[in-house]
DNA sequence: ATAGGGTTAG
């Protein structure tokens, strides 16, 4: 390839000129422009000075790839650094200072913390400025502990900390340490004040970062952009940050405009949200992807593909989040259809080769139970993510194939990877639906054993698996475990204690829960009517439904009004059964009556009972539950000709009442192979053998 | 220097 044609030079250059061919090359954030004019300057035996490398290392800086999110992350620019690192030290431009935290700057942006490291301590003089970019490397990097070491010993050398070291550092600290840091500095400037606004956000101190902002304002530091932004991402009420917003001007800006956007769209406001988008005068992609993530969350797929017709009609390209994001909204037979669609989008854009989107696909296969897809799908990702091994993890689990996601476990541990909290609450998950009580212990105590710490979503798993496995004084260890439980492990325990026939408990763990706090939501009410159901507490369920909808002004589900039927079905009040069914807000589902049919079943009401099982035949003719009830009311009634009669129809509407799969839990592989290998598992013997060794 | 859209989980 004739590199001086490419970059449009004939002659020998000078360095002047090169250097400001370099500076457009900057500026149209080229960066592979400028690297093929610095390997033809050297072509022509041309020396390059400290500003060459300057030049160049901000060319590769500012590079903004295409499209790719990731495009810092790239192997290369990686590789192109490691390249320009041998020329700075073959021409030794690396004795000046500030070209070497140059390119400390970049290699700490991409990632390369050892390499940025190794450059520092090669670097015979160090000044603010360096120890600026090393202790914010390793911060921006994740590791806290070696910035914070990094700034003791730059204390120690006899350097005076910057504001923007102190900045840097905010979020390395726990919150406490940061706030001391944050006192530390005397003029507090608009940046200063993002930070920690930006750090309170970050771990979820939502009224102190309010605060911040208005002491902020008391102090009389204007806010700017960052400022609109930082306070919507913590979770600022997106009304009154609109209208601050609005008066300062800052609602000009588009960053602003996608924050709003997306502080609206966790209220559900996707008005809010379309209105924003259209005030902007230069439509872009980051704030449609808000808006199209909007009306995904809300399942509202039309919008979704009316911004995508929006951004056709632009001329605009989808870039992988966008792309992740419409994914993410494909929710039905329909949306499947569409995600195909997508896919073929992404492969002929060369989109799908992002590992993000490959993630977002594997998910999109697996909701449709395409898991053989989803598998190959992976193996096709080069890097893979522990999210990309999550996805299928948990594709496998929602897909019913829970021993397909033991497998990829597995993979994934060969692989070097650790799970993290996803992985070990899909796989606790995934032990639920096997019954699988010993290798739900092993997570538990690989959880244990790693200090991982059982936060949110670990926590319920864990409650959840020893619950379905039979072992509620385990759920009750571990509950009673967790300082402060969120609403989920709460539901998760009541209706653990209802399931077990505890009415009592449920009913103290729901009063407990409000004394925490934590306001209920339907799941909550659907675990304590269940529980009254059981128990037979029907004053207690009048109660609650009530409370339900007066007090905390829910709109029940056909699962609340199905309990409730069953409820009253059960203690023999079938006319209040029946008053209460009248009464309903929505037309009542199989389910609804089926409790009902079962409750007869209970108290030999045959009468009833046929009215109802007509009902219901109405309803779904091929589920044949009620057959099988109705026979059986025949049948304690000694009805002999009625059961022959309700058998004669099963049999011609082709429904065998006994198609149900019995679980249980395995203790050995030829325990394994006998219970299963006639089911529908897809519980393949080979890939448990390592699991039984892998702690 | 501080920041805007996204994926995996109960």
């Amino acid at each position: 390839m004739n590199l001086a044609s490419s970059v449009g030079l004939s002659t020998k250059p000078s360095l002047p000129s090169l250097h400001s061919l370099l500076n457009s090359y900057i500026e149209s954030r080229n960066r592979k422009q400028a690297l093929l004019l610095f390997r033809q300057l050297l072509e022509y035996n041309v020396k390059p000075n400290d500003l060459t490398f300057s030049l160049l290392l901000k060319a590769c800086t500012s590079s903004s790839s295409s499209s790719s999110s990731s495009a810092l992350n790239s192997v290369n620019v990686k590789r192109d650094a490691n390249q320009i690192h041998t020329h700075l030290l073959k021409s030794g431009v690396d004795r000046f200072m500030y070209v070497s935290t140059a390119l400390l700057d970049l290699y700490m942006k991409l990632g390369c913390v050892r390499n940025a490291h190794r450059l520092f301590d090669d670097m015979p003089d160090r000044d603010v400025v360096s120890w600026n970019a090393l202790i914010c490397g390793f911060s921006r990097n994740g590791c806290d502990f070696e910035a914070l070491k990094l700034f003791v010993q730059m204390c120690k050398e006899g350097f005076f900390p910057h504001q923007t070291t102190l900045v840097s550092l905010v979020p390395s600290c726990d919150l406490e340490a940061a706030e001391h840091l944050f006192e530390e500095i005397v003029e507090k400037s608009v940046v200063s004040w993002n930070t920690m606004i930006g750090a309170y956000g970050q771990n979820g101190f939502f009224d102190e970062a309010m605060l911040a902002f208005k002491r902020m304002q008391e102090e009389n530091v204007p806010a700017n952009l960052v400022t609109m932004v930082s306070l919507l991402s913590a979770n600022a009420d997106p009304e009154s940050t609109h209208c601050h917003a609005t008066k300062t001007g800052l609602v000009n800006d588009a960053s602003v405009i996608t924050s709003l956007i997306c502080q609206y769209a966790t209220r559900r406001n996707t008005e809010s949200g379309k209105l924003l988008y259209k005030s902007l005068p230069q439509k872009n992609l980051v704030s449609l992807t808000a808006l199209m993530s909007s009306y995904t969350e809300k399942g509202d797929l039309f919008q979704v593909m009316s911004c995508f017709a929006h951004l056709q009609q632009l001329e605009m390209k989808l870039d992988a989040v966008a792309m992740v994001c419409i994914l993410h909204g494909m929710k039905d037979p329909m949306g499947f259809c569409l995600g195909l669609a997508f896919h073929a989008y992404g492969l002929k854009s060369g989109l799908s080769a992002d590992s993000l989107v490959a993630n977002g696909l594997i998910s999109l296969y697996s909701r449709f139970d395409k898991i053989e897809t989803a598998f190959s799908l992976l193996s096709e990702i080069h890097e893979k993510t522990l999210i990309s091994w999550n996805s299928l993890i948990s594709g496998c689990v929602q897909a019913g194939r829970p021993s397909d996601a033991l497998e990829v476990f597995f993979q994934m541990k060969m692989s070097g990877h650790s799970p993290d909290a996803i992985t070990i609450s899909s796989l606790l998950s995934g032990c639920c639906q096997l019954g699988y009580l010993q290798f739900g212990e092993r997570l538990h105590n690989y959880i244990l054993r790693n200090n991982h710490e059982v936060e949110d979503f670990v926590g319920t798993a864990l409650i959840d698996m020893y619950i379905k496995c039979g072992r509620i004084e385990h759920a009750e260890r571990v509950f009673k475990s967790i300082e402060e439980p969120c609403l989920a492990t709460w539901n998760s325990m009541i209706s653990g204690y209802s399931l077990y026939g505890l009415e009592h408990e449920a009913l103290a763990c729901f009063s407990e829960m409000q004394n925490q706090g934590i306001k209920p939501d339907k799941i909550t009410f659907l675990g304590v009517l269940a529980a009254c159901t059981h128990g037979g507490l029907v004053q207690e369920g009048r109660k609650h439904f009530q409370i339900m909808r007066e007090q905390f002004n829910m709109v029940p589900d056909l699962q609340h009004y199905a309990c409730m039927v069953g409820l009253f079905g059960r203690a023999g009040l079938f006319e209040e059964a029946l008053m209460f069914i009248r009464n309903m807000e929505m037309e009542p589902d199989f389910a609804v009556w089926a409790t009902l049919l079962s409750a007869c079943c209970i108290h030999q009401e045959v009468k009833l009972g046929e009215y109802v099982a007509r009902k219901l035949f109405f309803l779904d003719s091929n589920n044949g539950g009620f057959f099988v009830l109705m026979s059986n009311l025949y049948a304690v009634k000694g009805m002999w000709d009625e059961v022959a009669r309700v058998r004669e129809m099963m049999r011609e509407s082709g429904g065998d009442g006994c198609s149900g799969i019995s679980v249980i839990e395995m203790t050995s592989l030829e325990d394994m192979n006998v219970n299963l290998s006639s089911s529908k598992s897809s519980l393949n013997a080979n890939a448990w053998q390592p699991l039984l060794s892998l702690y």
